[in-house]
RNA sequence: GCGGGUGUAGUGUAGCCUGGUAUCACUCAAGGUUGCCAAUCUUGGAACCCGGGUUCAAAUCCCGGCACCCGCACCA
């Protein structure tokens, strides 16, 4: 199926559609109706079931807007904040600090300046007046003109921000990883192709913390899944994580760990193996901060669609954060806890000796190793400090470092559509959606052969005992038996049950199975039971 | 953001050149009939992307905007 035809189906079986359309339509943001949002829904209960259940992961809801003094840590205000111009000639669109010699260290001025006296690389003419473009989305906090605020470009800070306070819901225990779905909002240049590029989109993300000399191995189980790889330098191989870690294809094994486990994800909720590949970037396309990073992709229409990303960040996020922020965000090392003797300055004797200047001498040694006969500079005359000043006193201390992280970050909006293309079947007489009962958007259509003699009374009971044993179901009467199978089968529904005279007179009903179109009567209990997750 | 194309019921479309009550199919709803894979009959609902201009009259011609598609650029 092509990706008009994606469009359509979603459109009239209220998957999705634009936003905004009374309104003329906004580029970007799309509504999910009925049945796409329980798709989304259930493509959630997977990711949860594998991430925060299976593996452990510490789940976090964070806000979704944040101060500019964040974002100026994390890198996105310098990074997302593009000064563009383009040629008022050929209309070509270029970075400013691109066309500019070491423009990336200008000021915003310098480079307009440089700016004005730089013509089109391509031919020659006049430039335009630079104008900025940021990818976040701004604000305002608080009343009148407000603090600066963003809306989040990703989930990850959150859950950077969040780590110290994680790790301690942790009991202080390295390896700990941190998960989050979320929406993040990227005010992109050119929104293109409905749910691929969005401005407003969903994420699920896992930052998975551990010690740098630490690194969690890649388990037996994980080992043995089998992976589509293609490697930066072309490469393509088709063998188990543990094969392609082992032979060094893959450097990192808590990223081996994390791409069979995308792997698992993805054929879990119904993404066809021989459509998945995992793609390793080259250093051009890295991130600055990233030493190895994967792309989950899936094979469509419109060619290789990015869905996961498996990033190994290092210590970039925590550090940044480290730094700008008032808050520790090191763990000790441990093993390396050591008692080691360290001068303390007497603050008491100090004080009765310099008085105002006790101030300055403190803060002057604050940084410093401590030490008899050390000198310090107050108001330009040099002190020197004798034992008598400070005494010696016995401390447990440990090495801090920064943890590391590798984050495998998906595209709910992104996956939900590749989903849709791949699931699509057509034999000429029905169109339907096959997707595994886990991501089918109901478990079972409940429908009476006939609306007269009691059936559909008999129904309307079957659907409430379905119901109340958690079973999704969708109750349907109208049209003849064959149309309504139809209808079911174009929004995936995985079983259909259906009520005839028998049923009245046995209790039996005849099961369908979406897929293979077999049916079979069995008594209503156990037609429940078989379609109960 | 640039260039090209497109925009008509829920979906897919005809009509646009050459201005004059908007076509067809499916879908949807109600009723009849039938009763296990989109059967059938009757009836009904539902659209010219938005704004301006030209004209007696605009889906149709012109201008602007918006959205979508393709290409370029952008996509830490």
């Amino acid at each position: 199926m092509d990706f008009q035809k994606v469009i359509a189906v979603a459109t009239r079986r209220g998957i999705f559609q634009p936003a905004y359309e009374a309104y003329g339509g906004l580029a970007g943001f799309m509504d999910y109706g009925p049945v796409g949002v329980r798709m989304r829904r259930r493509i959630l209960e997977v990711w949860r079931k594998h991430y925060v259940i299976d593996a452990g992961c510490l789940e976090l809801d964070g806000a979704l807007i944040g101060p500019e003094s964040l974002f100026q840590a994390s890198g996105h205000l310098g990074e997302f904040d593009d000064a563009l111009v383009d040629c008022k000639n050929c209309g070509k669109q270029f970075r400013a600090d691109h066309l500019v010699k070491n423009g990336e260290e200008m000021s915003r001025k310098e480079l307009s300046n440089a700016i004005t006296e730089t013509n089109c690389p391509g031919c020659s003419e006049e430039l335009s007046e630079m104008s900025s473009f940021n990818l976040m989305f701004s604000t305002g906090v608080g009343a009148g003109k407000g603090a600066p605020g963003y809306l989040r470009p990703e989930t990850a800070q959150s859950i950077f921000l969040a780590f110290p306070w994680l790790l301690r819901q942790n009991r202080g225990k390295l390896p700990m990883a941190g998960a989050q779905i979320g929406r993040s909002f990227r005010n992109e240049i050119s929104p293109r192709q409905g749910p691929l590029r969005m401005r407003e989109f969903t994420q699920m993300e896992v930052e998975h913390f551990f010690l740098p000399t630490d690194e969690p191995k890649l388990s037996n189980e994980l080992r043995k899944i089998t992976i589509n790889l293609l490697a930066a330098n072309g490469n393509e191989t088709n063998s188990t994580v543990g094969e392609a870690f082992d032979s060094g294809g893959i450097s990192s094994s808590l990223v081996a760990c994390h791409l069979a486990r995308a792997q698992h994800f993805l054929i879990t909720i119904g993404v066809p193996v021989n459509k998945l590949r995992f793609r390793q970037h080259g250093s051009n396309e890295m991130a600055h901060y990233s030493s190895d990073c994967w792309d989950g992709e899936i094979n469509t229409s419109l060619g290789w669609i990015e869905t996961v990303g498996v990033a190994h960040r290092g210590d970039y996020d925590l550090s940044a954060h480290g730094n700008a922020s008032s808050k520790e965000f090191r763990v000790a090392v441990p093993g390396t806890e050591k008692e080691i003797e360290v001068w303390m300055p007497d603050v008491g004797k100090l004080g009765k000796e310099f008085k105002g200047d006790a101030k300055i001498i403190l803060e002057a040694i604050k940084d410093i190793d401590l030490e008899p006969g050390v000198s310090v500079n107050v108001n330009g005359k040099s002190i020197e400090l004798s034992a008598e000043y400070m005494s010696l006193k016995t401390e447990r201390r440990s090495e801090m470092v920064y943890p590391n992280v590798v984050e495998p970050s998906f595209g709910l909006d992104r996956i939900l559509y590749c989903l849709l293309e791949s699931s699509w079947k057509s034999d000429g007489e029905r169109e339907w959606i096959s997707l595994p009962q886990e991501t089918s958007p109901y478990d079972l259509l409940v429908a009476p052969l006939m609306t007269k003699d009691g059936l559909d009374e008999k129904a309307q009971e079957i659907l409430k005992s379905a119901v109340n044993v958690g079973i999704d179901a969708y109750y349907d009467e109208a049209g003849s038996i064959g149309r309504r199978y139809a209808r079911a089968d174009e929004i995936g529904i995985f079983f259909s049950m259906t009520i005839d005279h028998q049923t009245l007179e046995d209790g039996t009903v005849t099961l369908r199975e979406r897929d293979s179109k077999n049916q079979k009567r069995i008594s209503i209990e156990n037609a429940i039971n078989k379609v109960r997750r």
